[in-house]
DNA sequence: CGGATTTGACCTGCGC
DNA sequence: GCGCAGGTCAAATCCG
């Protein structure tokens, strides 16, 4: 008898004195908002003000909204004192137009890359209204931007000729939500009714992937973050050698989206809110849900693909977490063990002794998005490593090189006093990757380099832009 | 009144 | 086979 009981008696009557759930209409409040301090971004408050419908934003937006003031120091002071320019000082003038010129230079820099990451974004649109290859290019068609809706083992089924309702946006097949429940919950009955001679190993990898979840650890009084979805409780239960009950939510943003997501206190730390995420959706989000999104999806394909065999054995997992967050081994850790493979998202850490006081705050506000990109990063390579069946030791030695990168990303997050400019640079040097496939290493190791020298990398306001 | 939450009942997997 | 625990369903209830 204890807090748990039996399957029937583990109701709790504990609640927490806020509701926990967020919808459209409720009035949302305490609840931890990783994005809170993006409000001005997509119409203010993400949950109350967000239609649904978000495919404008899809295709043919070129405004890039990153919720960053990207201005440098240097670029107010130009401004600023362009403005009062009735001094004499004509090295300070002198100074000011060679900076001008720079930052015309750099601009005109921008727009080319502008222009040829919407030329790629083209040809990738085409790729992707293709249906035939569709499987195929996903995995070796290297994205500069996480894909929202990659499917999370539900590859399969598209194969069964089933498309998305949401003209091609989605890639998550159009099954009702009977079925995609039916598959990512009752895995046996669907490993009977696809028992068509297909291999082992595709199962096992689909089984896997289908129940690989994420889970984000943090620090919170609210009782449930806000990660820009809406979501409906549909359960709540003790779990056992915990005192707080854990909540089952699912997501209500679309009709039969199988995300669900649990949220419970660490019985250890109740501050803690542990929040697990699970599925992928099969609608478009708004940006301020991308981030969990493209986390729960790449989370996925890493765990898939730290747990198939390669050439060189089995992906080390560690290797995995300290690429993910090189700064912290202790902040992303990964779990393969049973039940569900599970990627563990340590947002509770204290920010190492000597780094800026704002780091914790402001980084975990951004931290998703950095989170599942770096994710959906590190999912690429592996997956791709996988695929093409790479001699022995390519896959630590792109380990080593992205957490080299990685590293210095998050170096620099930490401790550039412009803190905006910054973090655009690291996520621009962690989505640096948007090549082509075999050079993803190197465009970190670029990136990086380039990062050092180059505040407004041109990358940042394309990563941002996600739908 | 419609939508969301609550909560008892039910289902399933797993260990013994 | 049995009991336990996790997860889900669905009727009852709540709330704006």
């Amino acid at each position: 008898m204890d807090a748990g009981g039996d399957g029937d008696g583990t109701r709790s009557s504990i609640q927490f004195p806020v509701k926990l759930y967020t919808t459209a209409d409720h009035k949302p409040h305490n609840e931890m908002n990783f994005f809170a301090d993006k409000k001005h971004e997509v119409g203010g408050d993400d949950r109350s003000e967000f239609t649904g419908d978000y495919s404008d934003r899809n295709h043919n937006d070129v405004k890039v909204n990153t919720g960053l003031q990207l201005q440098s120091p240097n670029t107010i002071g130009v401004v600023d004192e362009g403005t009062s320019m009735d001094c004499d000082d004509k090295r300070s003038k002198n100074k000011l137009e060679v900076e001008l010129e720079r930052m015309s230079i750099e601009n005109q820099q921008l727009k080319q890359e502008l222009h040829l990451m919407m030329v790629r974004l083209k040809k990738l649109e085409e790729h992707e209204e293709d249906p035939k290859p569709i499987k195929d290019e996903r995995e070796t068609t290297m994205m500069p931007m996480p894909m929202p809706f990659i499917d999370l083992g539900l590859a399969s089924l598209e194969d069964e000729d089933s498309r998305s309702p949401f003209e091609g946006k989605s890639q998550i097949s159009n099954l009702d939500s009977e079925q995609v429940l039916a598959c990512s919950n009752k895995v046996p009955r669907l490993n009977d009714s696809k028992n068509d001679g297909s291999s082992n190993i595709d199962q096992a990898t689909e089984a896997t992937i289908r129940k690989a979840r994420v889970s984000v650890r943090a620090k919170s009084e609210a009782p449930m973050i806000t990660d820009g979805c809406q979501w409906r409780k549909y359960g709540q239960k003790m779990a056992k050698g915990n005192p707080c009950p854990r909540a089952y939510y699912r997501c209500t943003m679309a009709t039969g989206c199988p995300v669900r997501k649990q949220v419970q206190r660490c019985a250890e730390d109740k501050t803690i809110l542990i929040t697990t995420y699970e599925g992928n959706h099969n609608h478009p989000l708004p940006p301020a849900a991308m981030a969990m999104s493209s986390t729960t999806s790449s989370a996925a394909r890493m765990l898939l693909s730290g747990s198939m065999p390669s050439s060189d054995g089995i992906i080390n997992s560690n290797l995995l977490a300290t690429t993910l967050f090189p700064c912290s081994s202790s902040m992303a850790t990964i779990s393969a063990s049973a039940p569900f493979p599970t990627v563990t998202l340590d947002l509770t850490q204290s920010p190492p002794a000597g780094q800026p006081q704002n780091f914790s705050g402001q980084t975990t506000a951004l931290l998703p998005q950095i989170i599942g990109q770096s994710l959906y990063n590190q999912s690429k390579f592996s997956g791709l490593q996988l695929s093409q069946d790479t001699a022995a030791g390519t896959m630590s030695e792109i380990g080593q090189l992205s957490r080299a990168g990685l590293a210095n990303t998050v170096t620099a997050i930490t401790t550039n006093p412009n803190f905006t400019a910054a973090l655009a640079m690291a996520i621009s040097s962690i989505i640096g990757g948007g090549g082509d496939g075999g050079s993803y290493a190197n465009n970190v190791v670029n990136n990086n380099n380039n990062s050092n020298s180059n505040m407004n990398n041109k990358d940042d306001e394309f990563c941002f832009r996600q739908n």
